[in-house]
DNA sequence: ATACATAATTAGGCTCACCTAATTACATTT
DNA sequence: AAATGTAATTAGGTGAGCCTAATTATGTAT
């Protein structure tokens, strides 16, 4: 039904849209995708016409609820294969990406079933992101950056808000994984960064940078 | 480096090539795969031209040893795939095949040597079939057809020879399963059918259709 | 309001992996 | 050796998903 450069457009739509909010533009979507400008708006002026997006000439696209569902559903196996990645085959978080890539493809109701009750149904994958249901439907989500705590603040590290490599091996090499336990000792005024205790015992002074991109809630 | 239909195209060659021990013919491969005879003499062409096959006009293809470790390098995944659907994720023997013609697919050596240990370096898939190794090489195959079994036989039941879901599904029912130990009580001459003990314990008769493509090592 | 920069679209073209229809090669039988 | 049936190949064509170059729209600065 829907081929692969079909799914992965409308992942990418769904995410760029997450970020920003608005309609999603054509050259937003070249980037991301590595696809020239010009093929973006022949593509997606397809996939319009096929009612998976609403498309505004010149304006962006949009995900139509039935575009919606099937990006979600890529999203949900994507998240569920780095479960499966991390939990069972002994990756870390900063190896998976590429490879759940190619497995959220893989199509099988059955098979995706079966991997999730296999995981114990999990509600976030290594990096924290939430997992849709299989009607698209995620649990509530209250985290928020480290930055908009406040001194004396006590949370717990839940999710990142950034994933390139870089950053998931800056946060290894620091020894911060989620789940981990922050209190906000001090924050300085003048580049926003935070010195933090982690889990009642190590300290450490973490840039403005790295504190916009941790997800934490309040413990 | 290989695309999808190259790999489709190498498996099956390999496969057929298996069956019949010849050159592999372009509407043999045409059937198997489902795809025009023209089409096929076309796509071979470039293989050859790849080096991935050795082809010659109006006769067959037949894989070169670089194609012949592509192919057993997809085999190998695909059963590995098996194994994990069967044993770890609670499928049947019937279900697995499509499924895994996807996961085969799916690029990444490090991915497969993390699944085989995981599984615990499996030497054959849920059917029996033998999985090569990361270089190709198979453990030695020492089992043969039922059929060829004389009356007094006592083997173990290790693999078949016809994977259709019928077939699959008949053993299921009769409920004959690998490893079972199959003892040769009579054979009827005249349509060769064979009337076993299974596991010393349940009387069966067995059509010739039947134990021609159940594959058994003595004990 | 005009000029300019940037974003988006149109037009035309390419490769991959398939197709159908027509032709040629091969193996058998007569 | 000729005729026949089947298998294989050639020729020409298609759609999906991409490309470049040229053109048009849009938003911002003057």
């Amino acid at each position: 039904m829907t081929s692969l450069a079909e799914e992965n457009y409308l992942k990418e739509i769904y995410k760029l849209h997450e970020k920003s909010g608005a309609m999603v533009s054509t050259s937003a979507l070249a980037e991301t995708l590595q696809i020239n400008a010009a093929s973006v708006t022949d593509f997606i002026k397809k996939m319009a016409s096929k009612k998976l997006i609403s498309y505004e000439k010149s304006k962006g696209v949009m995900l139509t609820e039935h575009g919606r569902l099937i990006a979600l559903n890529i999203i949900r196996k994507h998240r569920l294969w780095e479960v499966w990645l991390v939990n069972n085959l002994g990756f870390k978080w900063d190896e998976v990406h590429e490879i759940a890539e190619q497995l959220e493809h893989v199509i099988s109701d059955e098979l995706i079933a079966q991997l999730d009750k296999h995981l114990g149904f999990p509600k976030a994958d290594p990096h924290g992101d939430l997992i849709p249901d299989a009607k698209g439907r995620f649990v509530k989500d209250s985290s928020k950056p480290l930055l908009d705590c406040a001194k004396g603040d006590k949370v717990k590290f839940t999710g990142v808000a950034e994933h390139s490599n870089s950053f998931l091996q800056y946060l290894t090499k620091s020894n911060i994984k989620l789940g981990d336990e922050l209190l906000v000792e001090a924050i300085e005024d003048f580049d926003k960064s935070f010195q933090v205790k982690i889990n009642r015992k190590e300290r450490k002074l973490l840039s403005k940078d790295v504190v916009k991109n941790l997800l934490v809630m309040v413990i």
